[in-house]
DNA sequence: GATTATATTGAATATACATTCAATGAAAAT
DNA sequence: ATTTTCATTGAATGTATATTCAATATAATC
């Protein structure tokens, strides 16, 4: 292996440490000491891989922002749109245990779009138009009439906001069971 | 008036400010100063009405520890279930604009509940109860059959995460309209 | 009006961390 | 084998900010 795909490796580590910690505790409360006794390395070879504590946060939110990019590219085409947001959440569910990494990569993005992240990140984690898209989705699901009237992009930022709040508490109890997908999908349903 | 009840006065005016702010921010990005300033009031001022920053958000806590005591006292009885946790969240949502400090209270405590927030803090905002109380009125929505059957502790810490994530979106942008709370109480909907 | 208690200020201090740095070790290139 | 590059460490530095403090103003009490 070469050192550069060693680097590449090391910031993995780095990247997944801190975003079971950013999760775990809070981008703030969470301290560049932390994340280093966590992955285990010493504090100053942080600065090594990362220049800073914002930048390597910034790189976990793009990552999120690709992933969510590439998710609902062109996924949503077909299927109804009541059954297209209970798989996405099913999925999500069942990642918090399977695969935590995907859940708490959601998790940071929502967090990191509230006010007194950093600006930069909460950009970024802004602009993945998840909550535009899925009012489109919503609008359809209203024609079809399977959804309620009323504002698509006001219902989506609802959903969406449950969405989060509840994938909070998931992470805050990892003990906690999943609830069904079709409890959240309700509040779109007529 | 006398000296004592305008310094009752003055700290009424920083734990409001501060509820704002705190709300506004976050905890940790709001510094003392800010408070002092939002107040206004020189920084060393505050320490002579607060021992502490951390002082100040459990006396915020406790008030809103208090606060859902006694609206969730006795007023839950007669009335079905549904319109109960509608006519509450309506209460709520309208609060958000004539009265925001009861909005802003409920959202600081659903903060101060996670991980990396001070302890003591925590506790204190962890000992309301809600979810347990709602859980009940739950279990009777069940019986009635107007609710989802499913884990009634399962539901209301879902119904609540719900609330609180669209609580604190409506925080973040004060200019979103407030949803209908059918929708939210539609999660429990059978 | 003099004295005492409280309110207020802004600068000084303490602390907690992010970040830097000089030194050392280990691997790669020559 | 020597040199060069990169990885690693732990201590030093810098910075932000909570907290304290000495000094001053204002109000209450006598």
């Amino acid at each position: 292996m070469t050192r550069k795909e060693q680097k590449e490796e090391r910031r993995k580590a780095i990247l997944m440490t801190a975003l079971d910690l950013f999760v775990e505790k809070g981008y703030y409360d969470t301290k560049i000491t932390d994340i280093a006794t966590a992955v285990p390395m010493s504090t100053g070879l942080m600065f090594h891989y990362f220049e800073s504590k914002e930048e390597l946060l910034i790189e976990l939110v793009k990552m999120g922002a690709e992933g969510t990019k590439s998710a609902s590219a062109g996924d949503m085409a077909d299927i109804p749109a009541d059954l297209f947001l209970k798989g996405f959440l099913g999925q999500m569910f069942s990642y918090a245990k399977e695969q935590p990494w995907v859940f708490n990569m959601f998790v940071l993005m929502g967090q990191v779009r509230r006010k007194g992240m950093p600006e930069e990140a909460r950009k970024i984690a802004m602009s993945t138009g998840t909550v535009e898209s899925t009012s489109m989705l919503i609008s359809k699901g209203q024609k079809d009439g399977i959804f309620k009237d009323g504002d698509p992009l006001l219902l989506s930022r609802c959903f969406w906001a449950s969405v989060q709040g509840i994938m909070e508490e998931m992470a805050m109890d990892r003990t906690m069971a999943a609830p069904d997908p079709e409890w959240i999908v309700s509040i779109l349903r007529k």
